[in-house]
Parts: C-alpha cells; structure tokens; sequence
RNA sequence: GGCCCGCUAGCUCAAUUGGCAGAGCAACUGACUCUUAAUCAGUAGGUUCAAGGUUCGAUUCCUUGGCGGGUCACCA
C-alpha cells in the first residue's frame, strides 16, 4: 500500500471518526431529487409565474468551494450538469449540525443536501440546507481547489496545469478543469455528428476485426499480439480499408466505420499509438464524388457541432462556408518549389532537382517518397483553409486507380486544414489482377528495405475477383478533427488517455 | 533515436556568485449569522526526480539514469 501524505492521513483520521460514530461515509443509496441544472431551470421558470411556490429538492454533488463562518456556511457543489451554492445556518440546523459539517466534510467530497431553493442576498441560486449526508469521502485532496464564477465562466486561481499529471491522472483534470470536460463533450457530438451525416445520405455502420491475421490498408507498422488457444500471431488493424471493401463484395453500397487503429510508430503532438479513425467506402462513386461529399460532410459537421460554419484553430479563422481550394499535386509543387515533377521520371533525377531545396531528405527514397516530402515540407504547412490536393504518384499509392491520362499518377486526394493533414481519399482499385499486381510491387520494395515486410492479402484478392463494384474511399483522423474544432495544439488534449511510457511517478 | 528545456510542500511557483529551502492557495487551531479567490490571528507541512561526483558546504556545478515538454528524424 502506498504511503499517504499529511494531507491525507487528515482525512483518514475523518473517515475513521465517521466510522466510529456508526455513519456509512460510502452509503449504497441516494436520494437525489434533481440535477443542479434542473433544479436552476426549475427556480427560475417558477421565480417569474405569479403566485411562486417553495422548490424543495435533494442535490447531489461534489463539493468544490466551502466558506465557514461560524454559524453560517457557504459552499458549493457540482455534478455532471453544473454547480449550485449550498447555504447551512445554525438557525435551521442547530450548532450540532454545523459544527459536524465543519468537522467532517472537506473539497472533493460527494455530500447530498436536502432544502429549499432561493436567492441569497447577493442574487445567487442557492440551496438553504435542511439536512445533509455524506455521499462519498475523499481521502486525496483534489490539486486545484480554488475557483471563481465570474459571468457564469469558471475562473480559476489555482489550476491542475503540469501535463504529465493532467494525462495521467486525467481523473484529476477533468475534476478540476472543466474546459477539459468540454474538449470530450465536443469529440463525442462531433462523432454524432458525423454519423447523422452519413446514415442520411445511405451509408450503413459496421464494424470490422481489430485483431487481424494480415493487416493492411496503410503504411506503418503493426502491433503485433497472440492468440494462444489457437496459437495464431494476430495484429491490431493498422487501417479498416480492406475489411470494409469485401463488404462491397457483399453487396452494401455505402459502408463506414468509426473505430480505432494502431500504429507501431513515433509519438507526437498528431500522433498517438491508438487513435481513431473514420473511413468510408461508396459503390458506384469516384475521387470527385467523394471530394464533394467530404466537403458536404464537414460544412454540416461543423456546424452541428459549432453553430457555424467558420472556426478559430491557432488564431486563425477556417472558413467551411465555401469551397475547398482544390491544388493538383503536380500544379502546388511546381508553384512551391520551381520543380515540376513531371519533368523528373525517376528518383534519381528527382532527388538531383532537389538538392537546390532547403530541406533534407533521403537521397535513396522513390520518387514517390520523394513527391511525398515536398508535399509534406513546402505545401502542408501553408494550408490553413480547406485544401485539397489531388492527384498522388502511383507508387506511394498501392490501393488507388490511375488517372485516365498517366501509369504513374493515381486518382488520389488528401485534405488539409490548419497547416494538418486531415483525411485521403481515392478511386479505389477494383481490378483484381491490377491490386495483386500493386501488392507484388509494394512486396518488392519492402523486401528491398530490411525489416518490413507487407503480407499479402489473399483473401482480399479472392474477394475481389468476386467482382467488386466501382468505388470511392475515404479515411479521416477523427482526433485531428476534434483538435481542430476544440482548437487544441495537440493531439493529447483530444484523447482522454493519451499514451504515455510507462513510470514516471 | 538526435538536439534543447524542465522536474523544489497536495497545487501553482520563488530561492542572489555554490552559503540556514520560501510564498500564495490547500491543511490544522481559533474568531466570525448572506459569503463567493470570504476575511482576520496563529500552527504545521520538504529524500529539492534518482544515483554518483566536485566542494568546508550543492536546489544551484559535473556525470549517468528516469519521466515530461518542445523540436528534428521516422511514419508508401
């Protein structure tokens, strides 16, 4: 058992009072009458009708701020809908009463109060306590125990702020941070949102094995794990996309996914191991189709979930109201950086343009990496309004189908906001001879670097070869999105328990 | 993985050139019948991330390690 600190062995010493006086400090039962928010709203609508009458109600809480006074006691509570003050006098109660609140009840501890609402003096919605219990002790105090409401914005004076504490106790920091509650309220309307959007335009949800015996769908590496009654190597999905087109196959038109992926892979402030990830899949649909339906898509997003279709990420205003800036890769490259990749068909020739750039690189990467680089040195940090990029190099793009016009550009696109990528997209393969032919090439230039070595999918093919309908794909990382919206700098402040090595305490 | 920065009381932070480790809030004792960062008086609270080194003396300087943050690299 770990030790406790002074703060602490004070509180046990309350909890072991209560004990001893025979008063359950964690009793099984409530009686809560109303949420703070309802019992407000309910004052509120009764203080303007004609002949008023009494709200009595229970509340249940946790107490966040106390006032002792002696023969009167101010403090306040909070549950999940808000925050009331509590008002005790030794009038209604009695000295006894009083002096056991004092005596026994700290911050952070859950109390039930039974009374009557009414305004104080000073205008505030409070409950005039009757009687009061002991809903749950506290033993650790909570870090940040001082706060203020001004204009109905909590304002605090004291504030949980060291990040490895808030993401690790992130317990802690939502008790005591509620911008941090609100982040999460936002990333959960935002998935509604998105999912509202998608079931009425047709699309069905479904969900797809997270534990694979071949992964694939992506770029990166893999977790890898083990069933041991089946003694199977599996891996956690790096991507949904395969799973999600042999549903094609099958005969749904329109399929999405919101769920989780892994990636074995470095960690920063847009990448986390597990994160989430939508994608969908639409019969019968190209990449353009899809850049209209996404732009569609994030235009009612953000306004479902903001009100309006314009928003502030790092200070400046993003614009959804209109359409996307649309940029051949090609076109954004030449304007960026003077080379016109066109001009240089292989990596070599690629690489010699670009040793007049201010940018390192890996001379020995295809061009596809290369192309790839530009893009992710000279054009993504620049775009900050919506921005689509379109028409990718081949073989950076295993899954994709050719432009018409050209074997080495595939129908591809990749959006952009707030300098981040944001979601890829393409004309999906359906030619079951040209994917296993994209697979074998993929093989080769894996097998060519040493450590990695990408399966092939049989099964996929064989799918396929079932016949599988024209289609446009689609992949959006959820938590971008939700850092976007919430304007959050990094992907830890979306994702309620970030990860973090392990230790540390 | 490279480089830079940080780690001091429960929380937020100080500490001069290397010279007794401090403040505010929280806690504890007391006063106070409409306060709201309540106020007032007093008390207590520390393995300064860890280990080692230099020194009469280390929060401070050096080495190694841990964790975090930033950045670069990696991430078709």
């Amino acid at each position: 058992m770990e030790d406790y600190t002074n703060l602490e062995k004070v509180r046990l010493g309350k909890l072991a009072r209560l004990r001893e006086l025979g008063i359950e400090a964690y009793p099984r039962r409530v009686e809560r009458t109303h949420a703070i928010a309802d019992a407000t709203e309910g004052f509120l609508k009764m203080e303007n009708e004609e002949a008023p009458e009494e709200i009595t109600a229970v509340l249940a809480g946790r107490i966040r701020s106390a006032r002792l006074m002696g023969k009167v006691i101010f403090a306040h509570i909070e549950d999940g809908t808000g925050r009331i003050q509590l008002f005790f006098r030794a009038n209604e109660i009695g000295d006894e009463s009083m002096d056991f609140f004092q005596e026994h009840f700290d911050l952070g501890d859950f109390i039930q109060a039974s009374g009557t609402i009414f305004r104080t003096r000073t205008g505030e919605i409070s409950l005039w306590v009757k009687t009061y219990k002991m809903l749950a002790k506290a033993i650790t105090p909570l870090p940040a125990a001082k706060d203020q409401i001004v204009n109905g914005e909590v304002v605090s004076h004291a504030t949980l702020s060291d990040p490895e504490t808030r993401y690790r106790q992130r317990y802690a920091d939502l008790a005591v941070n509620p911008e941090v509650r609100q982040v999460f309220r936002l990333r959960a309307k935002t998935i509604r949102a998105i999912q509202a959007f998608l079931d009425s335009k047709g699309f069905l949800e479904v969900e797809t094995p997270i534990l694979q015996p071949i992964y694939g769908g992506a770029a990166a590496q893999p977790f890898t794990t083990h069933h041991n009654q089946l003694k199977q190597d599996l891996y956690l999905r790096i991507s949904f996309e395969l799973y999600l087109k042999r549903l094609l196959v099958g005969g749904f038109d329109k399929v999405y996914e919101i769920g989780r992926d892994f990636r074995n892979e470095g960690v920063s402030f847009k990448h986390n191991p597990e994160f989430t990830q939508m994608e969908f899949y639409w019969a019968y649909a190209d990449y353009q189709k899809v850049m209209e339906l996404t732009e569609e898509m994030l235009a009612f997003v953000v306004e479902q979930v903001l009100g309006r279709k314009t928003f502030t990420y790092k200070g400046q205003e993003i614009r959804l109201d209109q359409p996307w800036e649309r940029v051949e890769l090609r076109q954004g490259i030449l304007e960026k950086t003077g080379i016109d990749i066109q001009d240089h068909s292989t990596a070599a020739e690629l690489a010699e343009a670009m040793q007049s750039l201010e940018m390192d690189f890996n001379p020995q990467a295809s061009r596809g990496k290369l192309i790839d680089d530009l893009l992710g040195h000279f054009l993504e940090p620049g775009y900050i309004q919506p921005t689509f990029i379109y028409n990718y190099p081949r073989e950076i793009s295993p899954l994709a189908k050719t432009t018409p016009d050209s074997t080495d550009t595939v129908e591809r696109f990749e959006g952009f906001m707030g300098g981040m990528e944001l979601c890829n997209a393409f004309t999906e393969i359906n030619d079951p001879q040209d994917q296993e032919q994209r697979f074998l090439e993929m093989g080769r230039s894996y097998a060519s670097g040493e450590d990695e070595h990408h399966p092939l999918d049989e099964d996929y093919l064989r799918a396929m070869r079932y016949g599988m309908p024209p289609n446009g794909g689609f992949g959006m990382g959820i938590d971008r999105l939700v850092m976007l919206l919430a304007d959050q700098p990094t992907i830890r402040e979306v994702i309620l328990f970030p990860h973090l090595r392990e230790g540390g305490e």
